[in-house]
DNA sequence: AATCCGTGGAC
DNA sequence: TGTCCAAGGAT
């Protein structure tokens, strides 16, 4: 069966969209400067840009490459260093993370970051999105790299879907590995510029289908923009949970580099039950410690 | 599999 | 103004 016939592809020529897009990105990439660093940089980067903005990310990121250049010039540290660099990234776990897996790079892998994909996902908060991420980004490896971005591509160019699945499914790897091409290098710079045009073209809420190098190819478009029809895509609740409650908490830690009486920590919270046991869980999280009556980073 | 985990910008 | 969503991972 031709590529042209095969209903598995709707009818899609995937090397003829890979070509596209690949050279639609050799000219409209964005100049991130994580794009022109070490493999340490990018997985910073990475660790950085889970579940968070571009646009956030840029200024902590000089910062935190200026501060620690290397896996080792973050180990060195205590991880409440890296909690305090975090800022207000969001999901502070992260940076306890991060030091953990540079803690792991510095004495497991003499200070380098490994580019074998095992040995990626082997680090703490390294996860089959982000391992492979860093091997095609940092390495220029052949690796499935589907994230957000990349799934609603494809959901839309081929499944002629508005949005993708709640979460990746079996099935989306399987058919991430059979859009990947060949080569290294060509498989390298399709990762990057699928992630591109789903970030700066093919977005979430106003695609813009004029700028898009594959356009006429697409399914969704083809089908008219039909609305996602699946299951309604619940958000998350915000206000009065505990991640609301450890938000205010750890910002005032965060504050007051000197620490924060747990007393005064409590007050600044309506629920007193709900401060006591979020406080707790910062603790057991190792994202605050107590020492008699204070507590820091 | 479903839930939890921060924060801020865009609309 | 409130909702949605952003280069996910761990449990």
């Amino acid at each position: 069966m031709s590529a042209a016939t095969d209903p598995d592809r709707g009818g899609l020529d995937r090397p003829q969209v890979v070509g596209r897009v690949n050279d639609w990105f050799a000219l409209n990439a964005r100049d991130l400067p994580w794009r022109r660093s070490t493999p340490w940089g990018v997985l910073v980067s990475e660790f950085m840009l889970q579940q968070t903005p571009v646009a956030r990310v840029l200024v902590p990121w000089a910062a935190w490459m200026e501060r620690w250049p290397t896996p080792d010039d973050l180990a060195t540290e205590p991880p409440g260093a890296a909690v305090a660099a975090w800022g207000r990234l969001g999901y502070p776990r992260r940076a306890l993370r991060l030091h953990q897996a540079a803690t792991a790079i510095a004495t497991e892998h003499g200070g380098q970051v490994p580019d074998d994909l095992d040995a990626l996902l082997a680090l703490p908060g390294v996860g089959r999105y982000t391992a492979a991420a860093i091997a095609s980004f940092a390495f220029g490896g052949r690796a499935v790299v589907l994230d957000t971005n990349v799934r609603r591509v494809l959901a839309r160019i081929e499944d002629g879907q508005q949005f993708p699945s709640a979460s990746a499914t079996a099935a989306e790897w399987r058919r991430g590995e059979q859009w990947l091409p060949d080569d290294d290098a060509t498989a390298a710079r399709w990762a990057a510029s699928a992630m591109e045009l789903g970030a700066v073209v093919c977005t979430a809420r106003s695609p813009r289908c004029e700028q898009c190098p594959v356009a006429e190819l697409c399914r969704w478009r083809t089908l008219g923009h039909p609305a996602h029809d699946g299951p309604p895509r619940k958000g998350q609740a915000w206000q009065g949970t505990d991640r609301q409650c450890r938000g205010v908490l750890l910002d005032l830690v965060r504050q007051h580099p000197d620490g924060v009486a747990v007393e005064a920590l409590l007050e600044v919270w309506h629920d007193r039950g709900q401060a006591e046991r979020s406080l707790a869980g910062l603790l057991a999280d190792g994202l605050a410690h107590q020492a008699g009556p204070m507590v820091t980073l």
